[in-house]
DNA sequence: GTCTATAACCTGATAGAC
DNA sequence: GTCTATCAGGTTATAGAC
């Protein structure tokens, strides 16, 4: 591993922990055994780090749903899939997942314009499922809107509440969650 | 309304919009067209008026639990209730809902104390609904802790999917989301 | 590649004039 | 009750020694 990434590895402990402004480059420097200047050796800026932090997350939830659309399903199982990558992917990633929810309005310029695309792509794309399954009479009449967002919340904010109950078994936690939310909005 | 009431009003417009620690006390002041040093003789510290916000909300919702347990009625009915009370006080109150949701951990000392204690009573009341329906056999055989999950993490997170969609009819927002979370759960 | 020193600026909060 | 001035400390980032 390179310097460059222990620094964005130890970042992601405390951003995660503590929320990106809370963290100064002294308070990151201090927690590698160094001084907040030698970061810049390897890094030109602290919200570099944050980019590399969250962008790289956002790219990897849009191969994960380039992956599902080339599947060509019906609504069902291609719903499934999203919900099963996107809890797979938190489970194994939960500091990273954290910090693009709490932290990605602190991006600037192109990396604030980036992920905003690759996010409304991602929704674009599940909303796209979900009117296929409105069509199809797979899903009910109900507003496409607010079944997209019955299934995001819930996804989104896995990560804060699987921290404190860890003990819980992965496996149980994917079917139950999955059974949830598509007993919710399939017909 | 009192210059202090002004204060917190005009704190949870900045607030909600940038995060309480991206906004300073300067910030704030220029807000209300004076300077920052004349906030002190209103509120104490920046601290105190995230406080007052945050434990605002807080004492309301148990306010509202309180009457849902006094209804004595069945899972889905007290569930239907606490959903309701939910989605209604977010749509009437979204910046603070939205700050409570950020921002409570910047709460320090007895603050932090009293809110912690306030949301802990509020999931367990909820908890002790859920597994009276599980006793009852109005609800599946699903694990508590992810029922739990599954409605609150839609409802507390309802306030920032509402505000970019804001032409959605309230009424049709209730129905829905009342249907979906209760179809998700109920046998 | 890490260090010390420092620039330039922002932070919450206070003292005291008016 | 608002102002100016200021404090003590924190912020990102850079320059130059080693």
């Amino acid at each position: 591993m390179t310097r460059r990434e222990e620094i964005i590895k130890a970042a992601k402990v405390l951003f995660r922990e503590r929320g990106y402004r809370s963290v100064s480059m002294r308070d990151l420097a201090k927690s590698m055994d160094f001084k907040a200047a030698s970061l810049y050796n390897h890094i030109s800026s602290k919200e570099e780090i944050l980019a590399e932090i969250v962008l790289d997350v956002a790219h990897f939830f849009t191969k994960e749903m380039e992956q599902v659309k080339s599947l060509g399903a019906d609504t069902k199982t291609q719903l499934e899939a999203v919900i099963n990558h996107h809890i797979l992917i938190t489970l194994e990633n939960p500091e990273a997942i954290a910090i693009v929810n709490n932290d990605w309005l602190h991006l600037e310029g192109i990396h604030f314009e980036e992920f905003l695309k690759l996010r409304n792509a991602y929704e674009q794309d599940l909303r796209d499922i979900i009117n296929q399954g409105v069509n199809a009479g797979e899903i009910g009449s109900k507003n496409t809107e607010i079944v997209l967002f019955s299934i995001l919340s819930t996804l989104r904010t896995l990560h804060s509440w699987y921290r404190k109950r860890s003990g819980i078994d992965g496996e149980q936690l994917r079917n139950d969650i999955t059974e949830i939310l598509l007993r919710g909005v399939i017909k």
